[in-house]
DNA sequence: AAGCTCCCCAACCGCGACGAC
DNA sequence: TGTCGTCGCGGTTGGGGAGCT
C-alpha cells in the first residue's frame, strides 16, 4: 500500500516467521538476552530487522506468555482498565501477567469493542451510548477520540469518570457474559462519590512502576496460573507451556539449551522486568 | 465443490520518548 | 543544548482461515 518499509537495508526479510527464524531468535536470545535489538538479527544469523525480532519476542516467543483467548476475568480487567487508561495498551498488559499489549490491543478490537457496543456502551468512552447523544455537552470526556489517546495522562483522566465505570459494570452485570465473581472481584472503587482517583486503589496500583505480584485483590481470578513458578519449575523439568504452534521449543535442548541454570537465570530475571 | 465474504491476529509502520555523545 | 541512534508504543494492514451461499 506504498508504505516504506520500517528497515532501509536490502534483503530484511518481512512476513511471517518460518520456525527455523524463531529457533534461531530464542536461542539467541536465551543465550545472550537482547542487549540491542538492532545487533540482535545480525549475531543470531537472521536477515530481518531488530525491530521485528523484538516484536516476535516480545508478541509470539516469550516464554511467560500465556496463549489463548482471554478470560472473562482478564477481559473484565482490561475494560476497567481501558475505562481509566484509554487505549495505553503497554499499561493495560503491564497488569496482566503473560498478555502482551498486541494481543490485548487486538482482543479489545476484535471482541470487547463490539461486546460494548452490542451492550450499549461507547467503548471509547465507557458511558452508554444513548446517554452520550443525548447530552453531549454535560460529558466533557465523551468527545474524546482515538486521537487523544496518545495524550497525557491529564487528558486521559479527563476521559475517565467514576460514574463512566458504574456504567459499564451495570451493562456488565446484566450480560451474560462475565461472571458475577469477577465483575465483583475486579473491584475498582470507582462507584463512590469520589473524582479524584488518588483514591482509587486500581489507579494507584496501575501508577506504580512495580510489576504486579499477583496479590492484587482484582487478579484473584485469573493470576496464580502464572507464571514465575510454574517457569521454574518447567525449566527444570521436561514439559513447557507452549501450545502447538511453538511445539519446535519443546526440542529447545535441541539446540544447546539445555543447559537449566541459564533458563533459570532468563526466567527470574524476566519476571521481574529486566533484561537479563 | 467453488466462490465469496467476514473476521481474526501476526506483523508492519510511523512517531514520540529517551539516553548517549 | 542540539543531534543522533535506538527503543517502545499505538494504529493499521493484509494474509489466511472460517463460515456462508
Amino acid at each position: 500500500m506504498g508504505r516504506q518499509p520500517c528497515c532501509d537495508k536490502l534483503g530484511v526479510k518481512r512476513g511471517p516467521w518460518t520456525a527455523e527464524e524463531d529457533r534461531k531468535l530464542i536461542n539467541f536470545i536465551l543465550t545472550n538476552g537482547h542487549c540491542c535489538w538492532r545487533a540482535v538479527p545480525k549475531l543470531a544469523g537472521l536477515l530481518r530487522c531488530g525491530k521485528s525480532c523484538r516484536l516476535r519476542w516480545t508478541n509470539y516467543l516469550r516464554p511467560d506468555l500465556k496463549r489463548g483467548l482471554l478470560t472473562d476475568a482478564e477481559e473484565q480487567v482490561v475494560i476497567d482498565l481501558h475505562a481509566k487508561l484509554g487505549n495505553r495498551w503497554s499499561k493495560i498488559a503491564a497488569k496482566l501477567p503473560g498478555r502482551t499489549d498486541n494481543e490485548i490491543k487486538n482482543h479489545w478490537n476484535t471482541h470487547i469493542k463490539k461486546k460494548l457496543i452490542k451492550m450499549g456502551i461507547d467503548p471509547v468512552t465507557h458511558e452508554p451510548l444513548d446517554r452520550k447523544t443525548s447530552s453531549p455537552a454535560t460529558t466533557s470526556h465523551s468527545v474524546v477520540t482515538a486521537d487523544s489517546t496518545s495524550n497525557s495522562d491529564e487528558a486521559t483522566k479527563q476521559q475517565q469518570s467514576p460514574q463512566s465505570d458504574v456504567a459499564v459494570r451495570d451493562v456488565l452485570a446484566d450480560s451474560s457474559s462475565p461472571t458475577e465473581s469477577s465483575t465483583n472481584t475486579i473491584s475498582t472503587g470507582g462507584s463512590s462519590s469520589s473524582s479524584s482517583h488518588d483514591q482509587d486503589p486500581l489507579v494507584k496500583w496501575l501508577l506504580e512502576e512495580d510489576p504486579p505480584t499477583g496479590d492484587e485483590p482484582w487478579l484473584n481470578d485469573f493470576t496464580g496460573s502464572v507464571d514465575v513458578d510454574e517457569f521454574s519449575s518447567i525449566a527444570a523439568g521436561p514439559e513447557l507451556p507452549w501450545d502447538g504452534a511453538t511445539d519446535w521449543l519443546l526440542d529447545y535442548q535441541d539446540f544447546g539449551l539445555g543447559d537449566s541454570s541459564l533458563v533459570d537465570g532468563y526466567i527470574i530475571n524476566s519476571s521481574n522486568g529486566a533484561k537479563f
